[in-house]
DNA sequence: CTGCCATATGTATCCGGTTACATCAAGAAA
DNA sequence: TTTCTTGATGTAACCGGATACATATGGCAG
């Protein structure tokens, strides 16, 4: 491997000239810049980024602690933070949890030993308590999909609340009244958030909900299937159903299908997230989407803010709204 | 942020030590390593990784380079590299090449230059060429999901032929006789040998295939509706159809919805990779599955027993086979 | 009691860069 | 011409660890 000091001998300067060429070309004289810059072609040189990190104390890299990698969601997101941080010269690397507390710690701490500037963290499975102590800890960490309330300002996340009462209205002006929904698990705040904002919807339009017309899932496919199983085993009556993720929307799907009952014709389904598997469903499905790649890319810049020191937070989007994408299964029942 | 040599300090012993006590115990007294763990504990130190890899010369990291993250194919090999890396110790860092010759280069080198001991890369666009001289620059460098001839040695991957014939030898199986096929890109060999492949297995039963029946799509959505909408415009009839991946035998099931042409009654079809959208298709797709873990752990392997010069392949798996995966898109239509 | 060897620990250098500070040359101002 | 300033470059220390080699310590055989 070529080094710095090669590269200073051949070009006969010093190795502070080759490392001002690289990293600060407009001090140096234009003489010796390009016969510089000719021996750094000439052998292929490349700056070693670890002794690079290490003597100037910054990766320029932001770390992403994810779930995992075979899942769009964290993908799309993951997309984000890369091309926003692409733009301002910063590296990406992401590490996944596992979706355990455990991973989800181990991963961050890996990060920050590698020097990582920033780093964007999905932490589902994180107390409230231990993520305060992390984030006063670490002050260029940031969260990403998940608010903590005494650092609202280190989190960049979809309104929970807001896409839950979305899902309502939109029901609602459809004419639906009865309306079913299958929530994610309820220890996370997501699922509780879009509840609540479900609920609130609802509310507007003066319906409570029905506790029998709720049903915990797991956010995957196979909890879909047995929540809507049970819903429909209730026998109480509904025309949609409003379910927290996509996922579980194609397991309620499934579960029609596998009892003769009509999409959207008999029940109409909305979901959430839009990740690929919504627009491969038959019918398609309506949902909520997340502005998964914006809300990446802004985690993103708001961990560069925070560890370039620049002029803090200047009106950085941090709150993303959900919205909805009209596909083919909620249909209107307004007589 | 704790150094070594606070550490070392609190301890009354040497930075030489404490080094010894993280990475080599054994050769350290009891008394002393009980005492220098203890002050580890206590200070919460975490050795700097980054110093680690430079004094070192090693970062026993594995570098992956993939076309992008927001695609469960590239997610499924991700997690299968890092999977199988986690249990010998080393960890993944992963970098997106935006699925062009330029992308790849940058980030197969960006890894290198990060001292990753070993770098596994997906590489659709380099030329054969180029990639013969980089593998052979970089010894610990493996290709995945791709064949070079001259270094079949460091290439883990599909056997797309294999998995082209297994296409044509189940449809023909399943009565078929009248075949068409959409392709990938030619441009990629997957497509040429999945082509070839099917063409093999058609020649077994005595069956060329038609020109007009075959169809170069773009391995998306997209290009699969459109070269269906192609095949069906010949007015060549067929009663089977083979896509080279999910995503285009989805777009082909959009156009015979569109058409009203029922799958599988009609036509049947089968796809190729089995990611997600293969399960969430109506009717379920058929299709040739991809071990895509565990052809990324091999790949993580064979990068890592050349980083450490393990006694070589020793008979590591590097060639996969595909197999069948029989949903619902695929008729029995033998009179 | 010596001498030798194995084990435990320290010393000093190195990894490949960055950077504060010193130095030097040349042009501008006096 | 002298002095100051400014820009270009070099010197040397440092980043936080790893490790080859030197040294010290203790046990045991002779």
């Amino acid at each position: 491997m070529v080094t710095i000091l090669q590269v200073s001998r051949q070009a006969g300067v010093s190795t502070a000239t080759v490392s001002r060429v690289i990293n600060n070309p407009e001090v140096v004289g234009v003489r010796t810049r390009e016969r510089v810059l000719e021996v750094i072609e000439r052998l292929g040189y490349r700056p070693n980024l670890v002794a690079r990190d290490l003597a100037s104390r910054s990766s320029r890299t932001i770390g992403v602690v994810i779930n995992n990698f075979a899942s769009v969601y964290y993908g799309f997101m993951l997309e984000g933070v890369e091309m926003a941080l692409r733009n301002v010269g910063y590296k990406t690397i992401a590490e996944s949890s596992q979706a355990t507390s455990e991973g989800e710690r181990q991963a961050w701490f890996s990060l920050l030993d590698r020097q990582c500037d920033g780093v964007v963290v999905h932490a589902d499975n994180l107390e409230d308590d231990e993520l305060a102590v992390l984030l006063d800890r670490q002050p260029t960490s940031v969260l990403l999909n998940r608010y903590l309330k005494s650092h609202a300002d280190r989190c960049v996340y979809l309104d929970n609340v807001q896409g839950g009462r979305l899902a309502a209205e939109y029901l609602i002006s459809k004419g639906h009244h009865q309306i079913a929904t299958i929530t994610g698990p309820m220890k996370f705040y997501q699922a509780k958030d879009r509840l609540k904002g479900f609920t609130q919807g609802l509310a507007q339009a003066s319906i409570t909900l029905d506790a029998d017309l709720v049903a915990e899932g797991d956010f995957h496919e196979a909890g879909g299937e047995a929540a809507m199983a049970h819903l429909l085993d209730t026998q109480k009556p509904f025309t949609a159903l409003f379910c927290h993720n996509d996922e579980m929307a194609a397991g309620a799907m499934e579960t029609c299908r596998r009892r003769c009952i009509r999409v959207p014709e008999e029940i109409s389904i909305l979901g959430f997230d839009d990740v690929n598997v919504a627009s491969h469903l038959t019918p398609k499905l309506t949902t909520v989407r997340q502005p998964l790649r914006e809300i990446g890319a802004a985690a993103g810049i708001l961990a560069h803010s925070l560890a370039t020191g620049q002029v803090a937070n200047s009106g950085l989007k941090t709150v993303f709204d959900a919205e909805i994408v009209e596909r083919a299964t909620v249909v209107d029942v307004t007589p």
